[in-house]
DNA sequence: TTATTTTCTTGACATTTATCAAGTAGATTT
DNA sequence: AAATCTACTTGATAAATGTCAAGAAAATAA
């Protein structure tokens, strides 16, 4: 554990003072590949850095299956909507490798920004990039045809194709399986 | 401006402390219809909260020109990548009706930020905020047909479709003008 | 008010992508 | 290693949506 805040690894952790604080509040965890980290329908009270392996966060609804999140190491992962608005989430997380996180409770979380301001501070930067994040994810998904999309992640993500079943990236692409297989024979 | 202060009408207003704070940066602003109130390829400096009219935020790229956001009366509006990460903006603003708005400039918000917490604190909870609506709106667009996204919006922003062009909600439910005047039609 | 421009509607047709189905390959379990 | 299950590929077909075009309606300007 010790070796990945020297490695000052992710976003989050570029912050010495957060390193250490993180440090006081995380607590180490393994999963197995295909392990539930998180149900729907539950409240999340966990957010989890990777430290190794690749995570999803997806939804069924009716017989659908999708993914709307990937993360892996260095990463973080949670059912964002419920951790941040204390509600049944609709989404799931699921390990697709064995995994290994720091998990975070959202009340010592809170605890930790109410504790000191640079904290709630570091907060606000994070959420701040994660909202970027996503605005550039709409902008791929309204802007793009499918064929894009796939060059896009492809660039992006390029270790994720040999990491995760593709009907997975499928689903995050907004295609069927059948058509990322095709757009890949290519 | 005490009035829309008393009627404590934005999320971002809805915070006593944070509404007299506002009140001491915000400059009250009028722009005409089809008014630019940013241009893309600029770095955006302020950030506006509408007290009457319509914007939206809309990028042009080759023929496209696609509307991502829309804000009226009591909404905030920006070019959110450039006013959080400080470049240049991928976005335009522009005005639908004639604005009525209190600008924001970035230098004081940051002030006001950095002068308490409690402000910080507030920024973070509007981001995230923002943040789950955002999601909302990608759940929307991978999930549902262009008529589900039709009903969706229709019952989400029925004020919007008699104040704005069909073409720019159209785009923003990402469909062609023609598809949605057919699904109108029904 | 009239003239002009822009937006909306509607039809015909093209294109893209989804669906269904069947076979193959790959992974996992026994 | 064999058996089983799941994922991937490929083809045929269907459905949804886009494109192009022309006219109608609405908005804007003169």
């Amino acid at each position: 554990m010790e070796a990945l805040f020297k490695n000052n690894p992710t976003f989050l952790l570029q912050n010495p003072e957060m390193a250490m604080a993180f440090q006081e509040i995380a607590v180490y965890q393994e999963y197995d590949k295909h392990a539930i980290l998180h149900e729907c329908g539950k409240i999340c009270n966990h957010f989890y850095i990777i430290l190794s392996g690749v995570g999803r966060v997806f939804y069924h609804q009716e017989d659908k299956n999708i993914t709307c999140y990937f993360a892996s190491e260095q990463e973080s992962i949670t059912a964002i909507d419920s951790f941040l608005q204390r509600k049944k989430s609709k989404y799931s997380v699921e390990a697709l490798e064995d995994l290994k996180v720091l998990a975070i409770s959202h009340d010592d979380l809170e605890n930790l920004y109410k504790s000191n301001p640079k904290f709630e501070r570091f907060g606000r930067l994070f959420l701040q990039q994660a909202y970027v994040d996503l605005v550039e994810r709409i902008d791929d998904i309204q802007l793009n045809t499918t064929q894009e999309r796939y060059e896009i992640f492809l660039q992006k993500k390029p270790e994720l194709f040999n990491r995760v079943a593709s009907k997975h990236i499928a689903s995050y692409l907004g295609m069927t399986p059948e058509t990322f297989s095709r757009i890949r024979g290519k």
